[in-house]
DNA sequence: ATTTGGCACTCCGCGGGATAGAGTGCCAGC
DNA sequence: GCTGGCACTCTATCCCGCGGAGTGCCAAAT
């Protein structure tokens, strides 16, 4: 018969809709007969019980055991994200809270803050947001203070008055003079442009044959090659943790460890939403889809925001595999926007 | 009889403590079989039955329903680590251990880092630990960097090379001739003492009569207050707090949730970290006597780090009611030690 | 006067039916 | 192709009885 599930019949598909519905919403596995309910056509359970054999057969559902509801698959909710799943629209009264939550004028460290707390406040999950890419950020000045020896303090300063310091160990001791020719020398050439565009413009002339470039032009550049070097603190921000808490079915206090654990050491984490990061729109993992064993029982959905067309990080909520998608992606989708709008005016 | 708990016999005294090590260790409620083998004495289960009755009678011990063992109750605990507990000395190899963690050349921030995961590690419990008071880290110098209109960055370098940036709104825009001869002048003569002995002697000088200072010193002065203004950033680390999960009496998830609810608004926290690190030498905090009700199964052990005297933060343990304190308490005072000791090298 | 053994009593925890409920699969009839 | 009916299965739950652990008290022993 068709086990092509995309001529899938419609009323199996209109079922499936309704099972996940329902099992979403009360979490225990449902069977023939609430279906029949559920699903409006006007249907026997004896032919919905056949439908969910069909559906059972395709990997959609299964049961937990003989004669008790059936419950759907990873792979029955892919496929229902991916084909009948129809978003509901954001209601109007949360869409303001979230854009009054996230025009408050804050820095934008405290907008990745708002919006992981907006995130995990509505969905009543945990909200993940990476922190923003510096890279496009524009380089504003630079300045060298001698600390001590052969220590010198490099302070960038960036587009939206972002400070970040590092300490950079040079080679030979250098006077406040010669920190002061360099830091003037290099907010000169670069002041206003692209950290990346100044990386590259960096690399390009230290290639060049240096015998036009005296000395001092020289330090500045390695100087500023050290501070932009590692500019990737890649982190991310994560509330509402215990939400999670509340789902029977991380109720194994040993799954929710090892949850936790997961988020602590946040290293995984972050290759997870890298990966992310490179999609643009919405992605979502299922279960074990991630392939990280620690996110058995959940799902994440994702979305990269962006200013001007840059994706700058990504955010997320992640909840158990039972969760409302018609519901979470609207909000993934409406907070990367928000934030992406937020962080844009900051510049 | 003898209510007054001073002269609670000797016998009584080495049975509570019998039973409380042998609740520690198992978490059962120990009856009076158990207990005859336990504590020594060649005592029958009788007349165990009839001193129990007895530190019943005090307080000490209760039993959760009849026929089952008795437990120690909070006022149980609290004697038994006031008058009768006898701290196990550190075994030297943890004591090496610990020593070579807290030796690496690390920013004091990094140390902080790494006495909370000791103590988490060690104790199987959740570690925590304040960051480092500034107020009494040395002045180094400071430098005022104009960003944009009258937004003034302000860079503070204390004794370790820390750094801390602050972003100041001046009343008049400066000149970038105006703020290097503010800092300068700041710098001479404040570089190398004390931040408080700053704060204060800068203070003193804004209160004198002003006509014989130029307005530059008044700038100055002025734009070094704000800097000076709100330096206790007072905030704090803690690690393995999922290490809480293994315990029976934390398994209801409810308790564990308010637990951790509890540790991501770090406000009560802090307050309650705050009240320990005016109390010089260990404290111990036993179930409820903390007054606050997230830490009502849960017991903290503390002891105020310092460097040359000064008291610089707190450090401890938070874990269940039950825990060895015996135990514990060794481990809290050998990292404060050590965390002193590492932090006093980096000055 | 303290300690001890004995005894009756209480309460928890556990395994074992028995039962009700939910649900399935299949089949025969519409 | 849909439906009702029927037998079957599996779970969850309550109840029961029982053994174990422990207490409290009393009377006897030291």
């Amino acid at each position: 018969m068709s086990n092509d599930s995309s001529d899938l019949s419609e009323r199996a598909q209109l079922m499936l809709r309704a099972l996940i519905d329902r099992y979403v919403r009360d979490g225990q596995p449902v069977g023939s007969r609430t279906l029949a309910r559920e699903a409006g056509l006007d249907l026997s359970p004896a032919t919905v019980r056949n439908v969910m054999s069909d559906l059972e057969a395709l990997g959609f559902v299964c049961s937990p055991h003989t004669s008790a509801g059936r419950v759907p698959t990873v792979q029955g909710y892919r496929f229902f994200v991916d084909t009948l799943l129809k978003v509901q629209p954001l209601d109007t009264q949360s869409l303001n809270n979230m854009r009054l939550e996230l025009s408050l004028d804050q820095s934008p460290k405290d907008l990745v803050e708002s919006a992981s707390g907006l995130l995990s406040g509505i969905t009543q999950m945990t909200g993940v947001v990476t922190l923003p890419r510096q890279e496009h950020a524009l380089f504003k000045r630079v300045e060298f203070l001698r600390l001590s020896g052969k220590q010198v303090l490099a302070i960038l300063v960036t587009g939206e008055d972002e400070v970040q310091n590092r300490i950079l160990s040079t080679e030979k001791e250098h006077s406040p003079a010669e920190l002061q020719q360099a830091s003037n020398y290099l907010n000169e050439l670069f002041a206003g442009k692209d950290l990346t565009e100044v990386r590259t413009a960096l690399l390009h002339e230290m290639q060049e044959t240096r015998t036009h470039m005296n000395s001092m032009m020289v330090t500045a550049m390695h100087m500023a090659d050290q501070v932009l070097e590692k500019n990737q603190n890649e982190d991310f921000v994560m509330a509402g943790q215990t939400n999670l808490m509340g789902f029977q079915e991380l109720c194994d206090i040993d799954k929710l460890r090892k949850l936790f654990d997961a988020f602590n050491t946040k290293r995984d984490m972050l290759h997870l939403l890298d990966q992310c990061i490179h999609s643009d729109g919405i992605q979502i993992f299922i279960g074990d889809e991630s392939g990280y064993r620690m996110l058995d029982e959940c799902s994440m959905v994702t979305a990269p925001y962006t200013v001007g067309g840059q994706i700058l990080g990504v955010l997320g909520v992640i909840g158990p595999t039972r969760m409302a998608y018609d519901r979470v992606i609207p909000i993934v989708d409406a907070t990367a926007r928000l934030l992406g709008a937020a962080l844009n005016q900051k510049e």
